[in-house]
DNA sequence: GACGACTCAGCTTA
DNA sequence: CTAAGCTGAGTCGT
């Protein structure tokens, strides 16, 4: 293989970072620049973010991220390259990548000495070997980074909540260029390659100049600085008037109506205000001709991360792509699950196990991440905190690839080392609340009979291989292990249903620290090892909660219950921020119609018992046919509108079509944010699918609701607004799924929650949203004035915040042949460049 | 129903 | 190809 300087013409780099780059020249540049230093103690090296290095994506294929309060830079020879332009190395089959670095602080200056772990080596494709660790080992010598060294790019492993991949252009499809990647390199070649690829984590290399930095150092490469100046977020203070309030997660369309100004909300504080002026003013832009308002907030918008504080979460591309697989995923175990419901009793398939149907489903069609790839420490966009409610998820996403086993391993070099445990209860582990955990090796329990005839297999020492073998390599090793806890285990929240399959969350990055034998309660030695949970993690939310709730003084409590009652369950008020109460209103938690309003009851049905497909139910015809929800309430897919059994059916409460006439079935409460006003979030982990809660005020008509301008806080809009895009992508996987053809359509009504309302009003807008509004009617048939429920689109852990896409203030860009590129958000949250996926 | 004990068909990887 | 494995659904008894 050999690289020309060519390479570096503009016309192999992708059009949307093409783009992106242009619109990083206007104006906004300077904010975008960064200097990376690094350091091995005797000379320091200084990369420009802008200028000096290049961005190139590669596929994954084993190791990469440092674990956290470990900051090193890895040095990775590589052969057959050439510098390009710049002394930047370019790869043929590479496309190539200009962006502004993306580079955490990878963990403060090595403050956590001792959990920097020991150097392991992988061998990886043909022509290169990552390190990623300081110190380069071989055969078990230390070689200095000098002769680690042959040629000397310079890789600097990135933790992977800052890799950044840029959004295609095309959507699944892939650019022009990417085809051509894909095609060159030879690799896949069947039609998955394009798809496949396009779900493929990538990681991102960064090659400096060569000579820069004086390797000849047995001292470790360390990165030690990061100055990188970040555009600043202008948050929305409180709410706005909710546009076109009915979608999937992202309507679309700008709005026709009153647009808000970021000056206007009369929650905004003064210091946010000048911000967002002085922002303003600074942002000379004006290389958008034809754009209107988005020109104004491009500055804002158009973000690169890393737009978070850095430690956060960040990453969002590929934490989208994740949520994105989880949500396919469910989506598809629902529906499987619909159609399985929906046949009769003895027709249907005993077993059936919708956790392996939806991941075959997901596999065919090269929608999973990391498939066919090991990888050690943390899983680039997985979190810690988030839930899993099957094993079958975590193979999906390469978490933990066995769909049983509690120890996945990989071979690094001649060992094998464990990279992720299931710590679930299937053996005496000790779970307890500290940050040690006592895990039990695996083998030797009774073996039930495979086959008929066959004997049991009697109990017996566990064997040192396998899962043992590598957790016990990793003792000497020092390698992160991931680890995830079974949910009702761990939490012992959970009972009933829930108990049976409680789901798992991942807690996060351990250290095996020792292991020795003992004998287990059958008699027979058993494995046991210590682990510790790596410092500088996020505490398990439901930890917080456990603790809380030991507390005799829930602190920041203002309000026991906000619904005095009126709920199924009380809804605090909690304010750890500052001293400010909890707004004044009317809790309600029925809808109030206007006088001349008398909505009329709708046709009931006749059901005897619950209602399901195989009976001939006229409210089941109403959904086209089908049980718009699971049995257990999860609704199957985002719908124009859902048609609940009313107030006159004679099936029981019950029912399978009653599920938001319910009310709420998780612990919410309200609390206050730092820069939103009051947000809502749960003490319950709440599953996707399930219902959160009505937005519930006075029924106005729009005419009415621009007169209310003072307080259009609590506005939302009532319409027909169905974006498909996620059903698409489920019909794609599921041929027979139908998209709903996408809707708009005014209603000419709208919820006003200012004066009297429920617990819906206190939730947040957000781009990227974990609960969206769906359109319900069950008391009454008027179809423009349907209610508006709110369900979750993710597994949402407790405590975390509840938003929806208010779906206001969007634009969109045209590319010169007038097709909708891109759309903008108005959002200025954090993290949104205005993608709406 | 609710819950535990037991059974059994899976699936992925080594 | 086979076996192992901290699943998950169903069934039955209390």
């Amino acid at each position: 293989m050999s690289f020309g300087m060519g390479m570096m013409d503009n016309s192999l780099v992708h059009t949307e970072s093409s783009k992106l780059k242009s619109s990083l020249s206007n104006g906004s540049e300077e904010k975008r620049r960064g200097t990376l230093v690094l350091t091995n103690g005797a000379s320091s090296f200084k990369i420009d973010l802008m200028n000096g290095i290049k961005f190139k994506r590669r596929k994954v294929f084993a190791v990469r991220d440092f674990p956290p309060g470990c900051g090193s830079a890895a040095v990775m020879p590589r052969l057959d390259v050439e510098a390009g332009e710049n002394g930047n190395v370019v790869e043929e089959d590479d496309k190539v990548e200009s962006s502004s670095a993306l580079v955490k602080g990878v963990g403060e200056p090595n403050d956590v000495e001792s959990s920097v772990p020991e150097p392991v080596v992988t061998e990886k494709t043909n022509d290169e070997l990552i390190v990623f660790a300081p110190e380069v080992q071989e055969n078990g010598n230390d070689v200095t980074m000098a002769e680690a060294v042959e040629v000397k790019p310079l890789r600097i492993c990135l933790a992977n909540d800052v890799v950044r991949d840029f959004p295609s252009e095309t959507g699944s499809k892939g650019s022009e260029s990417e085809k051509k990647v894909a095609e060159d390199s030879g690799s896949g070649g069947s039609d998955v390659s394009s798809s496949g690829r396009e779900n493929m984590v990538r990681d991102i290399v960064v090659y400096a100049d060569e000579g820069s930095l004086d390797l000849n150092q047995s001292e470790p490469v360390k990165v030690e600085k990061l100055n990188f100046r970040v555009p600043k977020s202008i948050h929305v203070a409180g709410r706005r008037k909710a546009k076109k309030g009915v979608a999937f997660h992202s309507a679309l369309k700008r709005s026709k109506k009153i647009k808000p100004e970021y000056g206007e909300s009369s929650r905004m504080r003064n210091s946010e205000r000048d911000l967002y002026l002085r922002e303003r003013e600074n942002s000379d832009v004006d290389d958008y001709p034809d754009q209107g308002v988005a020109r104004r907030n491009r500055v804002l918008n158009v973000m690169i991360p890393p737009s978070r504080p850095i430690g956060s979460s960040g990453n969002d591309s590929i934490r989208s792509k994740v949520k994105e697989t989880l949500r396919l995923f469910y989506g598809a175990c629902r529906k499987i699950l619909q159609e399985q419901e929906a046949l009769p009793k003895d027709k249907k398939k005993k077993g059936l196990r919708v956790d392996f149907e939806a991941a075959k489903i997901l596999k065919s069609k090269g929608k999973c991440h990391n498939e066919g790839v090991q990888i050690m420490g943390p899983v680039p966009g997985v979190e810690v905190g988030d839930e899993f409610q099957y094993r079958m998820e975590m193979n999906v996403l390469g978490v933990h690839r066995p769909t049983q086993g509690g120890i996945d391993y990989m071979k690094v070099g001649e060992d094998i080392l464990a990279t992720s445990i299931v710590a679930s209860g299937g053996y005496d582990d000790e779970l307890d609340n500290s940050d040690i955990l006592t895990y039990t090796g695996q083998g030797g329990n009774i073996v039930q009979a495979k086959k008929k005839g066959e004997e049991l297999k009697e109990p017996e020492d566990q064997k040192l291989k396998q899962g043992n073998l590598a957790l016990v390599n990793s003792v000497t090793k020092k390698n992160p292990v991931r680890v995830i806890r079974g949910k009702n285990h761990a939490t012992l929240e959970s009972s009933g249903r829930d108990a049976k399959n409680g789901g798992y969350i991942y807690d996060g990055l351990y250290l095996v620290e020792e292991f020795w034998q003992e004998t287990g309660s059958h008699g027979k030695l058993v494995f046991k090892f210590k682990l510790r949970r790596m410092p500088g993690q996020p505490e398990l939310s439901w930890k917080v909660v456990k603790k809380s709730k030991k507390l005799k003084y829930r602190e920041g409590l203002c309000k026991l219950d906000i619904s005095e009652g009126r709920e199924c369950l009380p809804i605090s008020a909690i304010n750890e921020i500052d001293d400010e109460k909890p707004p004044q209103f009317t809790y309600t938690v029925k809808m109030t119609y206007p006088d001349w309003c008398r909505p009329v009851p709708p046709k009931a049905c006749g059901c005897p018992t619950r209602c399901t497909e195989a009976r001939n139910c006229s409210c089941v015809a109403k959904n086209g046919g089908e049980i718009p929800y699971n049995y257990d309430g999860a609704v199957v897919s985002a719908k124009t509108l859902i048609y609940e059994c009313g107030p006159f059916c004679k099936c029981p409460a019950s029912c399978y079509l009653r599920v938001t006439q319910r009310g709420i079935k998780f612990k919410l409460e309200i609390f206050k944010t730092e820069s939103r006003g009051w947000g809502v979030r749960s003490l319950n982990s709440i599953p996707s699918g399930s219902f959160i809660c009505e937005y519930i005020g006075e029924l106005v008509e729009d005419a009415e609701a621009e007169k209310r301008t003072s307080n259009d806080e609590y506005l939302f809009d009532i319409g027909n607004k169905y974006d498909n895009s996620l059903a698409e992508g489920m019909s794609e996987l599921m041929p027979g799924t139908k998209a709903a053809p996408s809707i708009e359509d005014e209603s000419g009504f709208t919820i006003d929650a200012a004066i009297k309302g429920n617990v819906g009003r206190f939730i947040n807008h957000s781009c990227s949203p974990n609960l969206y509004a769906q359109n319900v009617l069950y008391d009454h048939g008027d179809t423009r004035m349907p209610h508006v429920m709110f369900f979750a689109m993710d597994n949402i852990p407790p405590l975390q915040e509840l938003s929806y896409h208010y779906n206001y203030m969007i634009d969109q860009v045209r590319d010169s042949k007038g097709n909708i590129k891109k759309k903008i958000c108005y959002c200025g949250s954090s993290g949104c460049i205005g993608r709406l996926y």
